[in-house]
DNA sequence: ACAATATATTACGTATCAGTATAATCCGTT
DNA sequence: AACGGATTATACTGATACGTAATATATTGT
């Protein structure tokens, strides 16, 4: 692997469009409307529009996120009114996260304008090539969590 | 663009592959003896290793970098003793940075060692592949960049 | 009952950005 | 040449997002 400089690195190249990325889908939401819908918010919504009332735990899991990254995120989500934590009866470690009024109802609007955002980024790029890319960050993914030993 | 759970979802994969490669360069660099080294000082270094004394704008503008996040880049790469900042005669608004005898010498082991972790992580990869990565990565940012209007 | 495990939080550090402030430099006009 | 407005370089402030390590509490399995 060469780590030339930045704009032939595919490390370089992988954090800044990730960065880029979700600046695109930060700007994009707040222009539509839904400031309140950060992109990080949109793994735990997903999550919770197909299946409410989570654990905290669950939702990280999902996600990618560890427990303590859940902590700081839902607060945030609880603090911008698009969920609550309420106390688990079966357990008492654990709350089941539940989405409000306004997280559900955000689910349209905030699934539409993040397709709109996300096929713009994507524009002009073949399918087999995004295809391709999807493999490739899948086994960097699991080189890294072999690399985790 | 499907908005599908991660697994699938481009952008979760391309968020997901950064951290987790930014996370393997990290404890790689520490467990090389290289603690002092951290990931993202790397397109700093790389550029100061090339050509010392730039200011931190141009760094900033090499690594992709907005000049509010140099601040605390520089700040905390000075205080880990690899580089200092010193008067620009010319320019009086402006500071050089200047490579210490840490930072130069951190280049030899570093680069040895960021090659090895890049490897490994992109092990098992055609390399027609990293270049169609690499490709739909750089559109991925013409697109964010062409977005910004 | 006790050890091991699980859930969530807290504390702290890193990395990034947007917005704003401040000071210095540049440049066009007079 | 001097003035004044625009631009530039950097820093500061505050927010977001993420991680590791340590901790408190609850549950579970033996």
């Amino acid at each position: 692997m060469n780590i030339s400089l930045p704009p032939d690195c595919p490390y370089y190249l992988i954090s800044r469009a990730s960065l880029s990325t979700t600046s695109v889908l930060k700007k994009g939401l707040a222009g539509a409307g839904a400031s309140n819908i950060k992109p990080a918010y949109l793994g735990v919504l997903l999550s919770l529009w197909s299946e409410d009332n989570l654990r905290a735990n669950e939702l990280g899991r999902r996600a990618g996120l560890e427990p303590s990254t859940m902590t700081g995120l839902l607060d945030r989500m609880e603090r911008d009114q698009l969920l609550k934590r309420t106390a688990d009866p079966k357990d008492r470690r654990a709350s089941r996260i539940c989405l409000t009024k306004l997280g559900m109802d955000a689910e349209k609007a905030s699934i539409k304008a993040v397709k709109v955002l996300l096929d713009k980024v994507f524009a002009d790029i073949p399918q087999k090539d995004i295809m391709t890319t999807k493999n490739v960050l899948r086994k960097v993914l699991f080189n890294c969590n072999r690399e985790d030993r």
